[in-house]
RNA sequence: GCCGGGAUGGUGAAAUGGUAUACACGAGAGACUUAAAAUCUCUUAUCCGUAAGGAUGUGUGGGUUCGAGUCCCACUCUCGGCACCA
């Protein structure tokens, strides 16, 4: 009987002492492979089901890579500053510092129950001074090269509360916590400049990562290439409207040009008599989130500004509105509407009956009514003036060129990528390194300041600003220019910041002087293998690739691209529902790692599904991975048979046959991420090896086999063997393809497609030998009868088919 | 609405265009046992049949092919992401 709680507990404490996961650092002689997994967040609830499914799998591959040959560093840490513990502080009074020390304790501890390769002598904690001081230092980077710059921006504001929310905490426009309704309020913020990499990051040339996540970020940059075009506004000589529009062909088809709420411009050319409407929409808008404000199916709403701007094509005069659906973030915060042929104007202009002049028609000739909608689609060009019968493409770039010339217009690429916004009214983050000196402005820590120590004694309740601000000791300071008093900012970093550069600080994680070691993260860069949740999608991965060009821009990294490989993991349900405290159908992971121990908890987690499936948790699926590890257990470790020579010749033969084909099956499942048919191909193999017995060599193979799988387990019978190194010191088993070969083979016989009867056939047999065969098989005969043979097929070592 | 997955036994799931349901759970029967648990053996898509065999079967409807879970077209449901992006 196999005894997982005692073996795991010997193996782990072993591998400890031996230090066999501290890695190899400036090993040369393998070849590296950093295999990371995204780190976690030190909540106090338990390590939960979903930690295990990525951790666990990844690990194993781990393993296996270390037993292919590479120098693999496996490191984990923390991702320990966030909402979650400031909140716990504020409801509980326990302070961030003291509740994150402990869950990461007690988290420790539960990964270290899993059996992972981890060097914990690598561990990054990002909240603490010696991380989060170089994630001060690499927002001076951004600062010096002029990629971090403050400006007004909105945040949703809760008035209740009388605090900042994240989007996350803003549930149906309201308040999470109170249900207070949110409203957006002005305030000056930090940025970094993503836009200004926006086509780099476009560029995945390097990555080999699921196709969907890269569309996701694509999609998520959102590059266009249109045009803009200025508008002349009368009686405003000074000022023009710029619109900024990929539909450039549809300008004979402009009807009225919108502004957004927020442009500046309205102010200016608002006419007398409708400003009291204006103020009254603009009020409204302000209350509405953007949630709210973008809605699906939201009637569209406008006011008139009493003004007209002129179409520089052709003159027209056309009346300038103010509505919601025109956002100030993105593009000029202005458009010229084009009822005709786009959906949001086409309402826009039903509603207020705004004239609606077709200006495009089907290229094919096809009649368009535009009684019940836009023709959004590209055609052929009509009411353009000497622009008729051109088609859209060709009038982008001609009429693009006219404007050009006229100096009223240019080509323009766009994106959706917003700046990044950094600034956190919160106190549980990276202090930003800035200080506000009345004579100099805007003044960085100077880097030998590094850190700005995060302040233990702080009232977290939420008073309007960042807690920050109401602690003297940390707000006074000096200015480091002219020495005079000045005052610190007092917000703190997005916990993004924290995530997109910890994985160049791994290898050097103790380093005291810098972020990490020039050399020894250029040796392992990039992560060649980075695991973790598909939510990550959009944010951190886009982030963390933009941090790493910046330092790559500066010098500091060579590498292109930060994660060469990802993999996302699926998702685990119960009974086919995702698990939620909710609807309380949370599966504990510890009380089965009690009562099965970590490498059955483990497989089981595998044997699930697919790994970037998921899987449906089940209580008693999990017996049948404990079945078979007892059954493995017996096999490897029972004195029978443990010469080659005790079993008979055919036996061994078959046995061979079995060992190689088990081998293909779990280097095939590994190697693609469907441990689920590795480790069927393993359990297969042991009903058969049942049959046939087993001796020690193939022993041997078999358990290095598992060993990525099941570790503790591997050891164990590896010890038992005779062995006194690791099993993970040894090489993994290939499959040798010539032993996978049978001797004969059942094939199928079909006749008009449908399988009538099964022969057995010598490997390589002759086709010729195989149809008569085929044809003298008793129910094939009696179909055969009296019908004429039109085709016959044979696919060898498949199946025979007969048309008659 | 748009983008991307997915849909196969009672359940989790296998299947380079070539015998659909491997492997496992569950269920049923049996062996061992005073008994139970554990373990072992057998059965297990549905329907007809004692059997041999046959019919029907991979969300729906078409198509390509000697042959389709797999490829093509149209659709339904479901999960995930995004959402007035001009």
């Amino acid at each position: 009987m196999y005894e997982a709680s005692q073996v795991e507990k010997k193996w782990q404490k072993r591998w400890a002492d031996k230090g066999l996961y501290t890695a190899a650092l400036h090993d040369e002689t393998r070849p590296k492979y950093y295999n990371l997994v995204m780190f976690p967040y030190p909540s106090g609830d338990k390590l939960h089901i979903g930690h295990w499914f990525n951790y666990a799998p990844a690990d194993s591959w781990g393993r296996y890579i270390r037993m292919k040959g590479y120098n693999v560093f496996e490191p984990i840490g923390f991702d320990s500053f966030g909402l979650p513990a400031e909140n716990y502080a504020i409801k509980t009074g326990i302070p961030p510092v003291k509740s994150i020390a402990t869950n990461c304790a007690k988290m420790e501890q539960q990964l270290a129950a899993i059996g992972t390769m981890y060097d914990w002598s690598k561990k990054v904690v990002t909240s603490d001074p010696e991380y989060y001081q170089w994630t001060q230092w690499v927002f001076l980077q951004l600062y010096k090269k002029g990629l971090a710059y403050r400006k007004r921006a909105p945040v949703n504001w809760c008035p209740s509360c009388n605090t900042v929310l994240a989007n996350e905490q803003v549930v149906d426009g309201r308040c999470e916590r109170c249900k207070h309704e949110v409203t957006k309020k002005d305030m000056t913020q930090w940025f970094f400049n993503i836009r200004s990499y926006a086509e780099q990051l476009l560029d995945f040339s390097e990555l080999e990562w699921p196709e969907k996540t890269i569309l996701m970020q694509k999609y998520w940059i959102g590059r266009s290439e249109g045009s803009t075009v200025d508008f002349e506004i009368k009686g405003h000589p000074n000022e023009k409207i710029t619109v900024y529009t990929t539909r450039v062909d549809t300008l004979y088809g402009c009807s009225y040009v919108v502004l957004a709420p927020e442009n500046p411009l309205v102010e200016k050319i608002l006419t007398p008599e409708h400003k009291a409407a204006f103020d009254a929409y603009y009020e409204q808008t302000k209350k509405e989130t953007d949630i709210l404000r973008s809605a699906e199916g939201r009637e569209k709403t406008g006011v008139f500004t009493g003004a007209y701007a002129v179409n520089p094509i052709n003159g027209d005069k056309v009346p300038v509105w103010v509505a919601d659906y025109v956002l100030m973030t993105y593009g000029t915060g202005a458009v010229m509407a084009v009822p005709a042929h786009d959906e949001r104007d086409y309402d826009f202009a039903k509603k207020y009956e705004l004239p609606i002049t077709q200006v495009i028609k089907p290229a094919d000739g096809s009649k368009v009514s535009l009684a019940d909608g836009a023709y959004t689609d590209d055609g052929v060009l009509i009411n353009s003036e000497d622009f008729d019968g051109v088609e859209s493409e060709m009038a982008r770039k001609k009429i693009t060129e006219i404007l050009k010339n006229e100096g009223t217009g240019d080509f323009k690429v766009n994106f959706k990528l917003r700046d990044w916004l950094v600034s956190r009214q919160r106190y549980w983050g990276a202090p930003i390194p800035i200080i506000y000196c009345k004579d100099c402005g805007d003044v960085p820590v100077p880097e030998e300041q590094l850190p700005v120590m995060l302040p233990e004694n702080v009232d977290f309740v939420p008073r309007g600003k960042s807690p920050l601000a109401f602690v003297p000791e940390f707000m006074q300071t000096t200015c480091p220019r002219c020495g005079k008093p000045a005052e610190r900012e007092c917000d703190t970093m997005d916990t993004f910041v924290d995530s997109s550069w910890y994985f160049l600080r791994y290898p050097s994680a103790r380093a005291k002087e810098k972020p990490f070691d020039r050399e020894l993260t250029n040796h392992w860069m990039p992560v060649d293998m980075y695991i973790g949740g598909p939510e990550h999608a959009c944010m951190h991965l886009l982030y963390a690739r933009f941090i790493h060009m910046v330092m790559r821009d500066l010098g500091y990294v060579d590498t292109k691209e930060p994660f060469k490989r990802l993999v996302h993991q699926g998702l685990v349900t119960k009974d086919g529902a995702k698990m939620s405290k909710s609807k309380g159908n949370v599966v504990s992971p510890d009380e089965f790692v009690e009562r099965y121990g970590s490498d059955i908890f483990r497989m089981y987690l595998m044997f699930m599904g697919p790994f970037e499936a998921g899987g449906d948790w089940n209580d008693q699926g999990i017996t049948g991975v404990a079945r078979f590890v007892d059954r493995f257990w017996t096999l490897m470790t029972n004195r029978k048979q443990m010469k080659a020579s005790d079993i008979e010749e055919s036996a061994m033969r078959d046995l061979q046959r079995n060992i190689h084909k088990t081998l293909k099956k779990v280097h095939d499942g590994i190697e693609a991420f469907t441990f689920n048919t590795a480790i069927a191909g393993l359990m297969e193999f042991v009903n058969e090896a049942m049959k046939t017995g087993i001796d020690t060599d193939s022993r041997k193979m078999m358990v290095r086999a598992i060993a990525p799988l099941a570790p503790h387990l591997a050891e164990e019978i590896w010890e038992f063997l005779g062995e006194k190194d690791s099993v993970f010191n040894a090489e993994y088993p290939e499959y040798n393809p010539d032993l996978l070969v049978e001797d004969s083979i059942e094939i199928a016989i079909q006749i008009n497609g449908k399988v009538r009867g099964t022969i057995t056939v010598a490997v390589g047999a002759e086709k010729d030998s195989v149809l008569v065969m085929a044809k003298a098989q008793d129910n094939i005969k009696k179909y055969l009868e009296g019908a004429s043979i039109k085709k016959e097929i044979y696919v060898p070592g498949k199946m025979v088919s007969f048309v008659i």
